[in-house]
DNA sequence: GACCAGCCGTTTTTT
DNA sequence: ACGGCTGGTC
């Protein structure tokens, strides 16, 4: 017992033993707080004699649930951590509407749908009633009736508050979306969560049985649940209150899909009786590194629980500071220093990460690794559950599953191509609607040629089409019934002769990357192959829709690991490179006008930079193809919130050689003090620039400055060169006074 | 109903 | 630069 909280320092082994009631962790980053979690779970199961059947833990991803699983295995055994509840709020309410869903009057075997289906129906929703996709994107739409279902917003309750115009629109589309859903016998993502809360709400007796069950609560990443979650927590926990929930408010990089940090920073109001613990030591990062961090995060809008992170990591090397010439020559430079780096010995490149805001940046850092040979690893971009061979082959499989998914069916409908125009199905539906029933079941009244007063114009070729169509979705859930679900796929693609029809469709090259996938599909649906039949396809399908990106992250290969800044958040590397710190980027230009998705902007810097636990990398470039054209950049804001002391630049000497100060190695108690705030350290108390002094700068050449003022502790200079007139920071634009 | 050529928007982040 | 969609033709 005592072995679970060796190693454990006081705050921690308070965390970990405090057992009963609510506590709130808050806890930094590389503060150990998965290994608190996991040790707690331990503890009470190993120390306080706890039936592990009663804890009930939630992570972010389903990566974490895995990994906070093995790690029990080893701490106390397989048996007792199999038959522990952990996974994703999403997982656990899929599972938990599964079983109880009838009691909503609801099927239990019903889809999930993603977001491309979501905006699929979403077009259908739009062409129902009449109005145009131009006017009102179905995107736009889809994210207003979403962050609604987060908040618990009916669509009854939404036409209540409805006011401007759009408003609406929005109405009529969720009321037409939540019908059409129910119809294909699907849940959306947003759905799993307010349905488990409503399944709770109106039938308190299901609740009941969860809380009893679940007597201990335990939460990861509080700090991104959303108001669905949160209500969701507040129900299970309600009961018994043993509720440990761990955040850190800093990190909380989600707000843009509903997340609330208040849940987390309000939790002592809701929970007066809480326990706080505060998780301040560091054990990942090295004291430059987290001297970046606070300085980044401390410079931002004022927080509630001001964390002094401290290391006992010492010093280590300084963070660097990069300016590529363009994103090429950023991306070669990212590229030629993992490939130094290894070739020195000093690391691996499993332990080097890439880092960037957006999707598109993983384009120019491909290319520059794979023409060094350096092996990488792509997490997100164009994902593996949404190509569209993948999306197509997997349709069919989720209409065996349930033939009433409407959008799987219409997706496939006409693919591959027999025969099914956009007339076809234009008709079908437009009769279907009529009817009132979902597109399958016109098929079978079809079929079977039942006459409605609805009149129905179809040629009869057309006709015969569909009634091959039925046949093979018939086909294929009279097979999913007697064969495995590795068998169910091959059947399928032998009867849609896939290979073939990606060959016709792709030409041979596209055709082949294709069907490897479809490769993976089978291989990963071959893992299904131990559990129940009649289990494979509904585990499988489930899991399909829930998986993240990350998940697919393999710890084995020996890879540089590329991957967006909100997908790295709970990861850690030795080496880690921030790429495109440039405005518009980072912040990104669509937060720019919001003061609050600001701060989230500078969050997730800040998750960032505290990735790595040995060396960093800030990266920028002076030049950048956005679309078909190249924009000059600007350094990141951020950046000059870092004292410019803690930055070195390759090629350069350290900004500050002659002040050993940053370079002690950091004592146990060595607490971090925070710059003042808005006034960078070491930064100019007057301006050193005047209006008519010609300057040059490495890549804008020769120009005049224009005027000088103070900003934030730094001193910003307009100069007028050869292009045009540009803003930069005295301390970042290495202006070189000639004349 | 299939096929082709040109056009447009796409890109912020994701369970 | 790419892929999906539109509008035209066969």
């Amino acid at each position: 017992m005592s072995d679970l909280l060796e190693g454990l320092n006081p705050a921690q082994r308070r965390a970990v033993e405090t057992v009963a009631g609510p506590v709130l962790v808050v806890a930094g980053p590389g503060s150990g707080k998965t290994r608190v979690l996991t040790h707690r779970i331990a503890y009470l199961i190993a120390a306080q004699g706890v039936d592990p059947l009663n804890i009930l833990a939630v992570t972010f991803t389903n990566k974490a649930a895995r990994e906070m699983k093995e790690r029990l295995d080893a701490l106390i055994g397989p048996a007792q951590a199999q038959a522990l509840t952990v996974g994703t709020f999403h997982g656990l309410c899929a599972r938990f509407l599964r079983r109880d869903i009838v009691h909503l009057g609801r099927e239990q075997d019903f889809a999930i749908y993603d977001s491309d289906d979501q905006e699929r129906l979403m077009r259908r929703v739009l062409r129902d009633l009449n109005l145009n996709e131009k006017q009102n994107p179905p995107r736009a739409i889809h994210a207003r009736i979403s962050s609604a279902k987060n908040a618990l917003i009916s669509p009854q309750e939404y036409a209540r508050h409805s006011r401007a115009y759009f408003d609406e629109i929005v109405t009529r589309c969720y009321e037409r979306y939540q019908a059409l859903l129910r119809e294909a016998n699907a849940l959306d993502f947003d759905d799993l969560l307010f349905e488990t809360v409503r399944l709770f709400d109106q039938h308190p007796d299901v609740l009941a049985t969860y809380q009893e069950r679940y007597v201990y609560l335990l939460v990861d990443e509080y700090q991104d649940t959303n108001h669905a979650q949160y209500v969701l927590i507040k129900q299970l926990a309600a009961r018994r209150r043993n509720l440990f929930v761990v955040g850190d408010a800093d990190q909380s990089i989600y707000g843009w899909r509903g997340a609330d940090v208040r849940n987390m920073l309000q939790f002592e109001q809701d929970y007066p009786d809480a326990q706080v613990i505060l998780l301040e030591q560091n054990y990942r990062s090295t004291q430059s590194i987290l001297d970046t961090a606070q300085a980044v995060i401390a410079a931002g809008a004022t927080r509630k629980h001001v964390k002094r992170l401290w290391t006992a990591n010492g010093a280590g090397p300084q963070v660097m500071l990069h300016e590529g010439y363009d994103q090429d020559a950023e991306a070669a430079f990212v590229a030629d220093e993992i490939a130094r780096l290894v070739a020195a010995g000093e690391t691996r490149y499993r332990d080097c990460a890439v880092m960037y805001r957006t999707n598109a940046q993983s384009r120019a850092l491909e290319e520059a690794l794979s023409r060094r040979g350096v092996p990488y690893q792509l997490i997100g971009g164009l994902r593996f559950w949404e190509r569209k061979e993948v999306k197509d082959t997997l349709a069919y499989l989720r209409l065996a599953a349930n033939p009433y998914d409407s959008v799987s069916l219409t997706r496939v409908l006409n693919w591959p191509a027999r025969g099914i125009g956009e007339r076809t199905e234009a008709e079908l539906t437009r009769w279907a609607a009529s009817l009132g029933v979902p597109l399958y079941q016109a098929l079978r009244e079809l079929a079977e040629g039942n006459e409605y007063s609805p009149s129905l114009s179809l040629a009869p070729r057309a006709v015969a089409a569909l009634r091959g169509f039925l046949g093979l979705v018939d086909g294929l859930i009279a097979a999913r019934r007697e064969l495995p679900l590795l068998k169910l796929l091959e059947t399928l693609v032998e009867r849609i002769e896939l290979r073939e029809a990606l060959l016709r469709e792709y030409g041979e090259e596209s055709a082949n990357e294709r069907w490897d996938n479809i490769e993976e599909l089978a291989a990963f649906a071959a893992r299904y192959n131990g559990l129940p039949l009649e289990e494979q396809l509904p585990c499988f399908l489930e899991e399909v829709a829930l998986v993240a990106d990350v998940d697919r992250i393999d710890p084995q290969a020996d890879a540089v690991t590329c991957i967006t800044l909100h997908q790295a958040k709970g990861l850690e590397y030795a080496v880690v490179f921030l790429v495109g710190l440039e405005e518009g980027l980072l912040p990104h230009s669509r937060s720019a006008d919001d003061r609050e998705r600001l701060e989230e902007e500078r969050r997730l810097l800040y998750v960032g930079i505290t990735r790595a636990r040995r060396r960093l990398y800030l990266c920028h470039a002076f030049r950048r193809e956005s679309f078909n054209r190249t924009n000059l950049s600007v350094p990141s804001r951020f950046l000059a919130d870092i004292p410019r002391e803690l930055l070195k630049r390759p090629g350069q000497r350290p900004a500050n050689a002659s002040a050993p100060a940053r370079q002690r190695p950091a004592r146990p108690r060595d607490v971090w003090r925070a710059p003042a705030p808005s006034r960078a350290v070491g930064g100019p108390l007057a301006v050193s620039f005047v209006p008519g002094q010609r300057v040059r700068h490495n890549t804008f050449g020769e120009g005049v400055v224009v005027s000088s003022r103070l900003v934030d502790g730094d001193e910003e200079v307009t100069v007028s060169f050869a292009d045009r007139e540009r803003r930069l920071l005295a301390s970042f634009a290495r202006l070189e006074r000639i004349g």
